[in-house]
DNA sequence: CCACTGACGAGTG
DNA sequence: GCACTCGCCAGTG
């Protein structure tokens, strides 16, 4: 095992995720500076254990849905649970609005019109 | 070093 | 929306 460093990156991104909002893999790993490299991401989040203190239940994938149950078992439940108690809503099909869910990280030049 | 795998994303038809 | 393809890169055998 290693002190995995560059996943500091990932996992300080991740903190950042306020509770209510989720944000997609890709979104995460670009904030973190690595952009494309969604795979890491998921990859670091495998990593993860309880007292990285880190809302992985916020992470979604870029269709909305979880991929948590590839690696545990009815880990994705666990997840949407997680959300629910948060506030986000699921569809029907277990997909998340991410029109109305997705975290938007706070820019230093937002539009005025806004 | 090579081949395969893995919490993914974007482009093409 | 679905199937196929390429890119990304750390970990394991």
């Amino acid at each position: 095992m290693k002190p995995a460093g560059r996943y500091e990156r990932i996992y300080a991104v991740i903190r950042r995720i306020p509770a209510g909002r989720v944000a997609t893999y890709g979104q995460i790993a670009e904030l973190a500076g690595l952009p494309g490299h969604a795979r890491q991401v998921g990859y670091a989040l495998s990593a993860l254990r309880e007292q990285s203190m880190v809302p992985w239940h916020r992470v979604v994938n870029a269709h909305g849905r979880l991929s948590l149950g590839r690696v545990i078992p009815e880990g994705d439940v666990e997840q949407r649970i997680r959300l629910e108690i948060e506030g986000v809503e699921f569809d029907a099909d277990g997909r998340i609005a991410l029109g109305r869910f997705q975290w938007r990280p706070p820019r230093k030049k937002r539009t005025p019109g806004g």
